[in-house]
DNA sequence: AGTCAGGCAACGC
DNA sequence: GCGTTGCCTGAC
C-alpha cells in the first residue's frame, strides 16, 4: 500500500477518536497499524473496512478510497459550534462534562447494525458487547482483509433472518438471541420499515416503528436515532444518564416524565449533550 | 456462591 | 400508569 492511499483530513473543530471509539456508541473497531501509523479499522456497513488515525490532535488521516464515508460516519463534518450552541447556558455539569472530553463526536452508523447492535446490548457490559458483535460478525457477516488482519461486516437482515435461534445463542447472546433473530425476519420480510424509520421527519412515528419489534423499548430505540439515523434530539436514559440526572441535576423523577424534563432542558440536540454527561459519568463518577 | 451489569416484556395491582 | 420479576452470560 502506497502513502498516497492516505488523506489527511482538515479538522474543523475538535476531535478525539479514542474518546468517541470508548464512548459507548461503536463496539466492533480494532487497532490496526498502517505503514507505521497506529490507528483503528472496522467495516461500516456492507463495505470493505475503513481505517482512520490521529496521529497527534489537530491530525486525521483515512484511507483515501473510503473518505467520504468515514468522515460522515464519524461526523467529521459536524459544525460543533451550532450544536453546542443549542445546549442551556449556565450549566456547570455539562461544561465540565463538556470539558471533560470535548473531541466526542456522535457518529452515524448504518441504522440497521447500530439497531441490532443495541438489541445485543441489552444489561450488558462494554466488553461483553464487543465480543458479541465480534463473534455475529465473523460468523455471518462478510470477511475482509486489511493490513494483514480480517475484519467482518455485520450480517445484513436478510442473513440474520436465516439464521436459527440456537445458532445466534452460540454468539452468548442468551435471550438477546430471540430478539436479534426475530428483528432480522421483521426487517427482511418489511413488516418493519427501517427506511421509514431513517426518512419520516415525525421522530414518535418512528420510535413506535423501531419499538414494535421484540426486544426493543424505549432506550435502545432511542439509541437507534442518535446514532443510526443522525437524530441529536433523541435523548437515550440508561443507568448512568438516570444516575447523573438524580445526583447531579437532583431530579427526582423517573421514566417518561424524567425524559420530557431531559428534552425540554437540554432542547433539539439533547441526544448530543446526552453523549458528553454519559462518558463523563462512566468514566468519573 | 452470590451478586450484578449500559434493558425488556409480562404480569400484578 | 406504576412497581416487580425473570431472563443468558461473564466478571468480580
Amino acid at each position: 500500500m502506497s502513502d498516497s492511499s492516505f488523506i489527511e483530513i482538515p479538522l474543523v473543530h475538535q476531535f478525539s477518536l479514542s474518546d468517541t471509539l470508548k464512548s459507548g456508541q461503536l463496539f466492533h473497531w480494532e487497532s490496526l497499524e498502517l505503514e507505521g501509523i497506529q490507528g483503528f479499522a472496522g467495516c461500516i456497513g456492507n463495505a470493505a473496512p475503513s481505517w482512520i488515525a490521529q496521529p497527534d490532535a489537530n491530525k486525521v488521516v483515512v484511507l483515501a478510497s473510503e473518505l467520504d464515508r468515514t468522515i460522515r460516519y464519524f461526523g467529521l463534518d459536524q459544525d460543533l459550534q451550532e450544536i453546542h450552541g443549542t445546549f442551556p447556558p449556565d450549566d456547570p455539569v455539562l461544561e465540565k462534562a463538556m470539558a471533560y472530553c470535548p473531541g466526542i463526536r456522535i457518529a452515524r452508523q448504518p441504522l440497521w447494525e447500530c439497531l441490532a447492535t443495541f438489541i445485543t446490548s441489552s444489561l450488558k457490559q462494554v466488553a461483553h458487547i464487543r465480543a458479541i458483535s465480534l463473534k455475529v460478525r465473523s460468523r455471518f457477516g462478510n470477511g475482509f482483509e486489511l493490513g494483514g488482519q480480517e475484519f467482518f461486516a455485520y450480517p445484513s437482515p436478510e442473513v440474520m433472518a436465516g439464521i436459527s435461534e440456537d445458532d445466534l445463542r452460540a454468539c452468548s447472546l442468551g435471550y438477546r438471541a430471540k430478539s436479534l433473530a426475530l428483528a432480522g425476519k421483521a426487517i427482511a420480510e418489511g413488516s418493519i420499515n427501517l427506511d421509514l424509520v431513517e426518512t419520516t421527519e415525525d421522530e414518535s412515528l418512528a420510535r413506535e416503528e423501531l419499538m414494535k419489534l421484540h426486544g426493543v423499548g424505549e432506550k435502545i430505540a432511542n439509541c437507534s436515532l442518535l446514532f443510526g439515523c443522525g437524530n441529536w434530539g433523541a435523548f437515550p436514559i440508561d443507568v448512568w444518564i438516570e444516575r447523573i440526572l438524580r445526583d447531579q441535576y437532583r431530579k427526582r423523577v423517573k421514566g417518561a416524565k424524567l425524559q420530557d424534563w431531559a428534552i425540554n432542558y437540554f432542547g433539539p440536540n439533547a441526544g448530543y449533550a446526552q453523549q458528553y454527561l454519559f462518558h463523563f459519568a462512566r468514566k468519573t463518577l
